[in-house]
DNA sequence: TCGCGCGCTTGATCTGGGTCAATGAAACCC
DNA sequence: GGGTTTCATTGACCCAGATCAAGCGCGCGA
């Protein structure tokens, strides 16, 4: 489904949405000219703090390959993840200066930087750009919007479903084992960073996690590789409305 | 306070970031003009749902008085507010068609339109418009994703002191009593609403204002007009980093 | 090969906030 | 002025999930 981005590619970035999604099918030839040159390469490992809260930012970018997370954390430590940054995620914010809050490699990662000021100079000029700015902003807070819903109103159970569901979404749409509708995954985070994204604690997740394995909603071998048996079976325990389409 | 609305009607709009943040100062006259004619205001009752979820959206625009609020609902009634709409705040989703929430007026409510599609028109020709509405979209970013962090790991008593501190940041700056720096507002929402912002009950909501007060945290004259004596104590019973300088 | 540490699981117990139910107190309307 | 409605408070009890604590299993370095 993604496959005739390659046509358009003329110089690959696999996950980088500024060249797949704003540029390629719409930029003049000098603007991407412009682009790879504020363009650059980062690599971190799994643990590593790409930024602190409050840090200066002097780049923009995406997530090619592995996990970032956005974590705020209170004075006494208590912690939440408030969002989960997967490949061709965007990180940054374009006119602002500072993050509000910490940026975390939680696997390995490469990211698909461009420098700061010059990309907000191509923006300032470059309408489709900025447009797809917006169009990225506005995605990012409609996923903190419904991810407020299952912080404030869902059961430990439902949290689980839910971010199983959304990470299947995102990372085994093209593991689907078609013959059978079955979903297959590997949890990229630990059962604290769960715990941290679903506002549980690490005990509840796994606990949860077994309950849902126990009543066959999902499978697993060893701790993180996840078999959805049936995906519309998740939904439904993650209490979403479950119109069917989705995976048509 | 808004009695001089009347007076700025053919030019200015109190409350509206479009034309006040943006256009004002940096727009041509023509194109104040082309704003003026998309431009139209509603009025709604309290209690009027503005959107349905699902709904075409017809306009964007902002709120000039009043209170509105985007809300989720489950299919077993559990609802959770994603949003908090005080005057000046923009409602809408340029580019996008329907809009994934409830949008309902909690107390009458005055809104500046703009008719959609030429306003995204205009959008597309000038490019300040454009990176407005991106600041404006980055911002609520921020407060949804701050929300995030209230609803997973704040106690009941913290959530009611956070709400009572946003809603007091931004409605009481200007009933600030300065003599003695205490804040006096009034609370725009019943405990019922309060309990869908915070993920909680009404009966939790309501008891943990009363400890508020019991505590001298805050006092209450009727069940909704509220005086602050020590705006930083109430920072303080929210969980949030109190850096001081809010107020100063 | 052993031991050590980290990520995870599971059990026992505790508690913050939910649930259910009764009462109070304004506002409003005959 | 009394009845109705809506919003709020308060009490008694309960339970989902937190907390505290004990192991398990696997990878890794010596």
């Amino acid at each position: 489904m993604l496959n005739d981005e390659k046509t358009v590619l003329s110089h690959e970035c696999e996950g980088c949405p500024i060249r797949h999604r704003a540029v390629c099918a719409r930029c003049e030839s000098d603007e991407l000219e412009r682009l790879e040159e504020i363009k650059y390469y980062r690599s971190f490992e799994a643990g590593q703090t790409i930024i602190w809260s409050g840090d200066r930012m002097e780049f923009v970018g995406s997530v090619v390959s592995g996990i970032a997370t956005l974590t705020q954390t209170m004075e006494d430590g208590r912690t939440q993840m408030v969002g989960l940054l997967l490949p061709s995620d965007f990180v940054g914010r374009p006119g602002r200066d500072g993050s509000p809050y910490d940026v975390v490699a939680t696997t390995d990662l490469v990211m698909c930087c461009f420098r700061k000021r010059p990309f907000e100079d191509m923006m300032s000029t470059t309408p489709h750009i900025a447009h797809r700015l917006l169009e990225m902003t506005l995605d990012e807070l409609d996923a903190a919007r419904e991810w407020m819903l299952v912080l404030g109103r869902k059961t430990a159970r439902e949290k689980i479903a839910s971010l199983l569901s959304i990470i299947a979404r995102r990372d085994a749409s093209l593991n689907l084992r078609p013959t059978q509708g079955a979903l297959v995954f590997d949890l990229p985070l630990t059962r604290e960073a769960m715990a941290d994204y679903l506002g549980l604690t690490l005990e509840t997740v796994s606990r949860q996690i077994s309950a849902l394995k126990r009543d066959g909603v999902i499978e697993l071998e060893g701790k993180r590789h996840v078999t959805v048996p049936d995906f519309s079976r998740l939904l439904d325990e993650a209490g979403d409305d479950n119109d069917g389409g989705m995976l048509a």
